[in-house]
DNA sequence: TAGATTGTTAATCGATTAACAATC
DNA sequence: TAGATTGTTAATCGATTAACAATC
């Protein structure tokens, strides 16, 4: 049975569920059943039936699951077969670095434009796609309706990108500088990638080796 | 009164905290009550004094806390002042982008070696440090004991890398790749940075905006 | 002192786990 | 059919929130 509302948590393991699937597909396995990939993801089967039962009926009594199928639910769940589009905004290493090696297409995305505010590499060609000028961003945004931006350029100048974004319309942000948005009041979604905070989590985790759990995300 | 076991919220939380309270530092200020910083993060005064609480008294009653001292007390339990060093495992364009950008210093630790495997890297100078061979890293994690290696080598090779480092007696990693790493049995500490899994979770609160929560790690 | 705010205990809420009837 | 395994309800466990005495 469908439930309302779904928690967060529920939300954050259908990634990895989606991993360890494509493992066992790759490794040539087609079924399986709650217990077993609950053995193999270090969780309970009893959770794992839980979590699917949030989104529908996905499985058959006395066989389990067939692995094909249940990736097709879980990536539908996810809206990974949605066409979406995205801006890069920051042309320094970090947004190089997801434009040459991140897999946006496995994950239901396209990149259709690059962004940057610094007069050199403006004009220049990342990737197949020819940087823009930040001053274009507004028009770009309206014209294109990307899903979302990424932001990967400094901290510092986050906030203000962010809202420039937002007053264009833009529906999401994935979020790699270290602060957090200022976004109450609107209906944006943002997704953090806070580097220093999970470098401190597994700081905290190293002080502590003897006594903590040993595999934190 | 301190607490024996402290949940991975409450840790996941301290990061967050830090930033808050460094920002609040930046614009002058030097105390604070529970209730506002709870108002200004969006969580409750009550949580924020049960996380406090499970480390120690940092705040005085009727006064609220000095945010100096709080900083610093965080600070502490999260090991940041401990002088920790790391190893860049690949050279690529993300490991070039922390190298680059990523404050390490000011999450206390210092990059003491990159290694990759492509040969016209290798002997190259990245940000002050030259790049050794991957052949070499058994001996160097050996002789300069790093507390953690930083994975940002292609996925395929992760687990093989995972292992050898652990072999080697390395305590921690930080995990960009897109792989869970296999690491039953040992006792190192894994930190995952999934992009995927962030981008999708994403993607999911994109497809229900209307309904879910708007802002999310 | 009076007002404010902590640290902590108790109450509530939500998430995980266990159990089991339904059924393939 | 008998065995296996689901989907779901109930029980447990843990995390968050509320309340308040202690005290600055």
């Amino acid at each position: 049975m469908k439930k309302s509302k779904i928690s967060h948590n529920v939300i954050t393991r259908l990634p990895r569920y989606l991993r360890y699937l494509d493992e066992l597909l790759r490794g040539g396995q087609h079924r399986i059943s709650s217990s077993e990939l609950g053995r193999i993801m270090g969780i309970t089967a009893s959770q794992i039936r839980q979590d699917f039962s949030c989104f529908g009926e996905f499985g058959q009594q006395g066989y389990g699951y067939t692995i094909e199928l249940l990736k097709q639910e879980i990536e539908g769940i996810l809206g990974i077969h949605r066409g979406r589009t995205a801006f890069i905004i920051g042309a320094g290493n970090l947004g190089r670095a997801l434009i040459g090696n991140f897999p946006f297409e496995k994950n239901g995305f396209k990149l259709t434009g690059v962004f940057d505010r610094a007069g050199d590499v403006v004009g220049t060609d990342i990737g197949g796609l020819k940087v823009r000028h930040i001053d274009e961003l507004e028009t770009a945004v309206r014209d294109a309706a990307p899903d979302i931006a990424i932001l990967t350029m400094p901290g510092g100048a986050a906030n203000a990108m962010a809202g420039r974004l937002i007053d264009a319309g833009l529906p999401g942000i994935w979020n790699f500088t270290n602060v957090d948005l200022k976004i109450a009041g609107t209906d944006v979604i943002v997704q953090n990638v806070h580097f220093s905070d999970s470098l401190q989590t597994l700081s905290y985790y190293l002080e502590r080796a003897k006594a903590g759990p040993e595999d934190e995300d």
